[in-house]
DNA sequence: ACACTTACTTACTAGTTGGTAAGTATTGCC
DNA sequence: GGCAATACTTACCAACTAGTAAGTAAGTGT
């Protein structure tokens, strides 16, 4: 019984490694600022053998944002966020990011490809509008809901309070990365004291 | 006389000329998705004309980061700035930022180099933190002036304040990279909402 | 007129980049 | 046992990267 044959948490396949370790570069030192070579050495792989499992950087850069868009859509589905209230729901988020400050101040997905956006492939492009809308979608509906029950105050429409929130955010982890994790804090803080009755 | 040895605006000399390029491909393209050569080639010149000026590639990041704080020293100072009341202050910043967007939508600078910034040169990054702060600072001041005479209108403190602003600010013109200029629109329109009365 | 400075060009280098082609060891399948 | 698929390594490559050294042409200062 062969038990490499299937995945366990402790054992990622080195299509996995690549992966995680791809992302952990390019939320830590951007896109253009890693290269197959690092990602080999790192791994104890040859630089040929990721272009086996990701032929061109545009794939791995794809398969990057693809996997984030797929962990956003089962995120938002998952029971333990699906049956919180709006502030709980909103917390939830504001932990991700608060993970995100947590390691080694790593700037988001959308933080990290802003810059860079007119250098990458069309397919990353366009996945990371997808994705940037959908986790705006999310926000707007737990916001509109959230003011309902006057969890939340805010004026203006949920659409654009949502935009304005994740945007925010987003900057906030990149200013934590120009200074240390202090802005950030501050940042939610006067986000909590605004939205918060 | 000759003409060639003080300025016109019309007739920047090589060093300047490089600067500017430099900063364009900085704002379009990122730090790290620009070479001597692209920036040879576009200005007519050899790789090596570019070293003469900006030894290395360092030496030129840096120079752009203090040209934008010279620039901020300078602007914050003018008597068409200092001159305006808290309201006309905050529109004249705003109007930087919608300069930007019109330049097909290029970053801020601080939005161009967070993602990035752990590949910078020390000299760049200690840079870019000093103009993050006085451009703060400044903020924090005008809206402390504005909320006394009540143009502005928000909670917290105005150093939260104005950091919150300035952070939504470098995200939004991010956004209208990665959409178009209508998300940064909506977002503006909301930060006035806020604001004003 | 001569030396010196400025602003380059030409020619080069070593290292890195993304990427390919061919070979190899291990595995599951019939 | 033979076969093909999987997951690599070895050995390349052309293009690009920042950077250097030496040469040169045009002023500038005395």
């Amino acid at each position: 019984m062969p038990s490499a044959t299937f995945q366990t948490a402790l054992a990622p396949d080195t299509r996995t490694r690549i992966l995680d370790l791809a992302e952990v570069l390019l939320l830590e030192r951007g896109y253009n600022a890693f290269s197959y070579h690092h990602l080999a050495r790192e791994l104890g792989i040859k630089p040929a053998a990721i272009h086996y499992h990701y032929p061109s950087k545009d794939d791995l850069g794809t398969a990057l944002v693809t996997r984030q868009l797929r962990r956003l859509r089962k995120w938002r589905g998952l029971p333990r966020v699906t049956g919180l209230g709006p502030a709980q729901q909103l917390d939830a988020l504001l932990a991700v990011y608060e993970n995100h400050l947590g390691h080694d101040r790593r700037v988001c997905l959308f933080g990290a490809l802003a810059a860079d956006f007119r250098t990458l492939p069309e397919a990353m492009q366009a996945e990371l509008r997808v994705f940037n809308h959908e986790l705006t979608e999310w926000l707007a509906e737990v916001l509109s809901a959230g003011r309902a029950t006057d969890a939340f105050r805010f004026v203006g429409s949920p659409a654009a309070k949502a935009l304005q929130l994740l945007t925010t955010l987003a900057g906030a982890l990149q200013v934590a990365r120009v200074h240390d994790e202090t802005p950030f804090q501050v940042i939610v803080g006067q986000l909590r004291l605004e939205l918060l009755p």
